[in-house]
Parts: C-alpha cells; structure tokens; sequence
DNA sequence: CCTTCCGATTGATAAATGTCAAGGCCACGT
DNA sequence: ACGTGGCCTTGACATTTATCAATCGGAAGG
C-alpha cells in the first residue's frame, strides 16, 4: 500500500490533527480505486464496511423507496461520505453512484472507529465533520419545506453562480434532469421553472444560464445565510 | 449548583463515559430552568450560547422563511438539541419553543467546547450523538421527498402506534396543525389525507385513531426501516 | 451524410396541494 | 346557561406539480 496515494488525504481536517502512527494504522488496510461513470459503490441498506472519500470526480448520494428515486445530495473532491453510519456501524441510508470516472479512497469502517477510539485528535476532527453534515442537511429540509420549486431553483442557481466564481453567465454542471431530482421536482417541471424565473432576470441556453438581472434575481429569490451558505 | 439537579443527565449516554471532574466543569456554569408552554428558547440565526437538554416536557423545533414557517422535529426528554452548533460554534439553524410546560437544562457552549477537548470518552459519546442526529435528519428528508402527502401521514401513524404500544387505537400526541406542519402539509390538507387514508384501513375522531386494518394499512403505508425506524 | 439515441422541451391533461371563507365542535370562563 | 375563542373541518376554487405523449435537437456512431 503506497503512502504516495493517501498523501492527499493526509492534509484533511480530518486525518490532520491525528498520530501518524494512527493515521498509518487507518490507511494499512484501505486502497485507492477509480471508477468510471455510473457506478453504483454503495447501495443503502448495506452494511457500512468502507468509509469513502472522493479524491476526484463526483458521486452523487440518493435514495429509492417504492419504485421511486430522489438525489439527496453531491459529494465533491475532497471529502467524505457516510461517515455517520461508519461511526455507528450502521447500514447505509442512501446509495451512492459515480457521477463521472472518480477515485474514491476505501478505508475499512473497522479500522475508522478503532482509531476513532484511541485518537483523541481524530474523534474531534470527526465530530466537527460530522457536525457539519449534520446542518447541511438540515438547511436542505429548511429549503424543501419552506421553498416552492421556483424559488429553490433561483436559490440553487445563485449559490452555484457563487461557487462558478460569481460571474453573471455560468455553466450548469449537472444534467437537468439529476438538477430537477436535486431541486426535489420533474424534468418538465424544472424545464417550465426555468421558464418561469425568466421574468425575474434569468435567461439560459442549454447548461449556460446568465443572470440578467442580478439585483430582481436575488429581490425574488430571498437567499438566506441560514439556508443557503455552504460554510456556516 | 445543586448536583442532584444534573443527577438525572449524568447517566445520559452523553455524559456517561466522562469523569467526574469533566462532568463537574460541564455543569458549573450550567443551570436547569423550568419553562411554560410556548415560550421560544432560541431563534435561528442567534449565536449557540448553550447546549439544551430536555429533562421533561418537549420542544418543537422549527424554522422561518419569508413569512412561511415549519417544524422539523420534536424533541423528547432526555435528548438535547442544537449540539452542532455547539459544536462548530456556529448559528443556530432552527428555532425551538416548547410546546407544553417543559425542564431544560442550559449548559454554556463554551464548555461543552472546552470539556470536549480535553475528555476522549465525552468526545466520543458526541460524535455518537451527532451521528444519530444526522441519521435522522436523513431519513427525514427521504420521507418528504420520496412520498406524498397521504404516504408520509400513514407512515407517521404507524410510528406513532409503534411508540404508543403497538395497539389498534392510541392518541396523537401534537394538535394537528402543528402535525401538519411536520409532515410538510396544511392543516386543511392533513384533515383530507384522514380522510383518504379511510379506505385503507384508519379511522379517526378527535385526536383518537384506530387503524382497523393493519395489513391493509402497511400495504399502503410499505414502511420501510432505512426511513421510519428510530433505532437504526 | 444519415441514422439513432437520449435528454430536453412543449402541450394537454390529471392529480395533488394550497388558499380562502364559512361553519361546526368543544373547552373555557363568566 | 351562555357567550367566546381556538381549533378543526368542509367546500369551492386557484395554483402548483405530476403525468403522458409528442417533438425537438444535439452527439455518437455507422
């Protein structure tokens, strides 16, 4: 097992503030793997063996109940997922696809909670991750209970316009119909919501959306601190 | 600051496996306060002064956006609240208010920050909590985007048997409009979704429900453990 | 160049949900 | 006993969203 793969993840808040014994004894039974696209890694229900972390690409976390399927949510490069179930030894509750060809680091779930309980810098580091997820979902509910599907489309948009670099033209980067999935909608009704925020500033062609009209965009759509940003 | 107050929290999961000493700094500062129905604890947004702990009573906890308003749990003795924003020293995200005469025990964040450093096990114990909370805001999340509105109430009424003892007939424990507002609905629509779930086996008077026809009533509800069990 | 395929879009329609207004029921206090 | 107020329910209606079917359009491959 290389060191020269785990170097990467060694500097997340993580893995930082742990032991480099402990962090040899987390990465000796762990490997590094790339996927292609569309690769379904976990499926929920499934006991938690590995805790995950992409170094690249995109997985996309989502759940199926009666024949229907819903996003929850994206991972992106560099960071963890189903953490929390790792932690309580807990089955999955959502499954986890590859959005594009990724590498994914695999450290078995075992081997997290016993250094979890012998590394004092770890399980803090590992509270403060946890923590973090934790309101990340909760601002999705807040958006999905409070929100019509207009206005979290116009939500959606301003925080990837942020996350794009904030310029008034940006590129879309999921394909619509996973975006509507996301947004908690249709196709059709996502393609009719962009529609519908035309008369608020927004014009878009294929994936590239301009906002035409920052100030009436933001007036429509109420972003909030407490919802919409990431870092809170 | 009496110990016998803080008797009853100290063999709470969260504190169980700290010392002595920790636990003494923990509730130095710390003071168990007596609240009467409907009073606000906190308000989202406001900066996280103290952990909370329910001893009795219960509290709602529930979110406001231009104008809208929605609950998204309950708490019930003995759990806490607003632990991550503890811990990340962070805003809350949801405001709380108690929805009948209720003991809440504050403790300084400051010191559940400072006590979390320096005690493994109390790290630890943390890091268990916040992994179940997050489990259940997940499993929160899969309910109101992968079922309807008759679908989500079904499956709340099976919980809610489930938490009563299993019988035919038990009470619902919110008024409904605040029911209505956790399952994401109106309080005019929560009264129809009664009404639609008659034919599959409900019958309901007052706060009072039956389901007459449980086999009928899971064949429409289909629970599922990855969304409506408690312990998982 | 053409075909094929897949996602996006559009229109028509149905279903679900929200809104508004009115009325019923029950507990409470006078 | 009688108002009174709060909550729940009901009905009519508007809005939102989903569904179904058809079409459009670009990308990949022959």
């Amino acid at each position: 097992m290389p060191d020269s793969a785990f170097g990467e993840i060694r500097d997340l808040p993580l893995f930082a503030a742990m032991t480099d014994v402990n962090f040899a004894a987390l990465v000796r039974g762990a490997y590094v793997q790339t996927f292609p696209a569309q690769i379904e890694l976990i499926a929920e229900g499934d006991p938690s063996d590995f805790l995950h972390i992409v170094l690249s690409g995109s997985v996309d976390l989502f759940a199926s109940w009666n024949g229907r399927e819903a996003s929850l949510s994206t991972v992106r490069p560099i960071s963890t997922f189903i953490l929390a179930a790792t932690v309580r030894d807990a089955p999955y509750l959502m499954s986890a696809r590859t959005l594009e060809k990724s590498r994914i680091a695999l450290i078995p779930s075992q081997d997290v909670r016993a250094v979890f309980d012998s590394d004092a810098g770890f399980a803090r580091a590992v509270v403060t991750e946890l923590a973090q997820c934790y309101r990340s979902v909760v601002k999705a509910q807040k958006d999905l209970k409070l929100r019509t599907s207009l206005e979290r489309l116009a939500n959606y948009l301003l925080r990837q316009q942020r996350r794009a670099g904030g310029a008034a033209t940006f590129e879309l980067e999921h394909e619509k119909r996973r975006l509507a999935s996301v947004l908690g909608m249709t196709p059709e009704n996502l393609s009719r919501a962009f529609k519908g925020l035309q008369p608020h500033g927004l014009a878009v062609e294929g994936a590239r959306v301009t906002i035409t009209d920052q100030a009436e965009f933001r007036r429509f759509a109420r972003p909030s601190p407490l919802i919409d940003d990431a870092t809170t």
